[in-house]
RNA sequence: CGGGGUGUAGCACAGCCCGGCUAGUGCGCUACGUUCGGGACGUAGAGGUCGGAGGUUCGAAUCCUCUCACCCCGACCA
């Protein structure tokens, strides 16, 4: 036993670190605040970004991409954004270095090579989105635009962690135009809804949606809806905000168009975004004391095949019934390794396997070879059984379904669980401290009790749920009346 | 930006308080051999500006001054 990982128990946030690194997902980076992404790592990123990519396209949008520096006039326009902003911005005040006249063989800023305007290292792309789409949109008929970017952003944060939050993350931004509210609204809850879904379908994460309490809303938007998704940890995670953002933007970019009475008015935006930080969810979502536990449709291997051998007579007798079935299992549609490396040991590379989050592994040793058999291990339950090899290609989708489904389900188990109504302040009190995850209170709506709260407890609303039945009841702190319970937790 | 801490081999650390010969340990790495159905073992090896600069001293990883970087805890945040 080489590697044990910290457990979740004995320390969650240890847990995470470690096995972020052990699995070779990511890595710090010698930029302060900055990670880097490894192959494994970023192939569970391209899996996301394929799944929501043909969401998007399915549902009408195009990708483009825009600049990554934005001028400080331009950004400041749109006031809420920017001063919700202003304290994370990376700025670009000079475009040339030039050798230190001191002779020390350093590279000094060229204080002639002041930029006339600074520039800002876009934390999201609404300024420079908008100002273009001043150019773009002149009549109803240039309407709707409904464009998506794949970028990164830079988000100077103080404290930050492997995936959840680092200074530079890899997102995507929609951004897009309307003729009417209403249509702009849909849009912004059509694309929630599209979170929602690949959170569930692909990260097998259940996911609440909801719209964001003032206080927590995106600066610039006039309604802000999220999915929240739960940890093993009791604590929440935001995975994916859509923003109905009005004619803030508009106004701000002077963007009008002439509708078909012949009037002129502002157009009406909508923005949605998901991160990289999907990546910490999914890993906290469902993975386990040895390591990653991946939904297939995440995975960047399924399938992965470990021979048993002591010698080359035995491996390339495996290596025929390997290549064999790699042939099938990839026919249908599946990623499958061969692990025919003979620097390690089988059992070195069932625990590498199992701390990746391999769903699958097939072993094949001399023992099968004569039985026509595979033993064959699933990464969620653990179980283990022996089949014929010649059943292997046909089974071994419907367990990755199986292993899908699984993995929701129990994640659906663990929400539910922890997810609790409380009545009284001392209860809520009592529930986060003790229990953790959800708590399903009455809030008076207001601003300073929402305050209050968090500050009391760290505690803040996660959102307003989009589904939750009309119920009369008191505020949990102030006793206020109240139309409808929210979701309240500490978050991430 | 406040408060704390750490910089010694690829990684994790010991040594520092109380200065002393050639700077150690574990993992990893290289070679060879034996192993191989749950993280193998043996033997031999390679690998260091002790974060940087200056100072004290016969002598500094160790003491002093300055400096840089990173980490943790808080306030802020996808």
């Amino acid at each position: 036993m080489a590697k044990q990982i910290t457990s979740r128990a004995e320390d969650y946030s240890q847990w995470y670190v470690e096995l972020v690194k052990l699995a070779d997902l990511a890595e710090n980076s010698d930029v302060r605040g900055c990670m880097v992404i490894k192959p494994y790592g970023y192939a569970i990123w391209e899996k996301m970004q394929q799944g929501l990519d043909q969401m998007f396209k399915d549902t009408g949008h195009v990708n483009a991409y825009f600049p990554l520096f934005v001028p400080k006039s331009m950004f400041e326009a749109e006031e809420k954004n920017a001063e919700g902003f202003a304290k994370e911005c990376a700025i670009v005040t000079h475009y040339r270095l030039k050798t230190d006249p001191a002779g020390n063989g350093k590279l000094m800023v060229d204080p002639e090579a002041r930029l006339e305007e600074e520039l800002v290292v876009r934390p999201t792309s609404e300024a420079i989105i908008w100002n273009t789409y001043k150019k773009w949109i002149q009549s109803h008929r240039d309407l709707p635009i409904l464009v998506n970017q794949w970028a990164n952003v830079v988000r100077w944060e103080m404290r930050t962690r492997l995936f959840l939050r680092t200074a530079e993350f890899l997102w995507q931004e929609g951004h897009t135009a309307h003729a009417t509210a209403a249509e702009a609204e849909k849009e912004t809850r059509t694309m929630l809804d599209v979170y929602a879904d690949f959170a569930e379908n692909f990260m097998a994460v259940p996911v609440i949606k909801g719209k964001k309490s003032e206080g927590e809303k995106f600066p610039g938007a006039i309604d802000t809806y999220c999915i929240e998704a739960l940890m093993q940890d009791g604590k929440a995670l935001q995975a994916g905000t859509s923003h109905f953002l009005g004619q803030n933007f508009a106004q701000a970019f002077d963007v009008k168009f002439t509708g078909k009475d012949g009037k002129l008015e502002y157009v009406w935006g909508t923005s949605w975004g998901a991160s990289t930080r999907l990546i910490g969810g999914l890993i906290m979502a469902h993975s386990d004391d040895d390591g990653l536990i991946l939904p297939p449709k995440l995975a960047p291997i399924h399938v992965v095949i470990v021979p048993i051998f002591k010698n080359d007579q035995e491996l390339s007798a495996i290596s025929e019934v390997a290549d064999k079935l790699m042939k099938e299992l990839k026919a249908a549609g599946l990623s499958v390794k061969f692990d025919n490396r003979d620097t390690h040991k089988p059992g070195f590379k069932f625990a590498e396997y199992e701390l990746k989050g391999v769903p699958v592994r097939l072993a094949i040793g001399p023992r099968d070879l004569e039985q026509g058999t595979v033993e064959l291990a699933r990464r969620d339950t653990r179980e283990k059984k022996s089949m014929k090899a010649t059943d292997v290609a046909t089974e071994v989708p419907s367990l990755l379904d199986d292993i899908q489904k699984n993995l929701y389900r129990k994640a659906l188990k663990f929400r539910e669980d922890m997810t609790t109504p409380v009545n009284s302040w001392d209860e809520f009190k009592k529930v986060l401290e003790e229990k953790g995850g959800f708590l399903l209170a009455h809030w008076d709506g207001t601003a300073e009790t929402e305050a209050k709260i968090k500050e009391e407890t760290k505690a803040t609303i996660r959102c307003i749920p989009l589904d939750a039945p009309v119920e009369k009841g008191k505020c949990v702190l102030t006793g206020n009346p109240s139309n409808q319970r929210v979701l309240f937790a500490k978050a991430y």
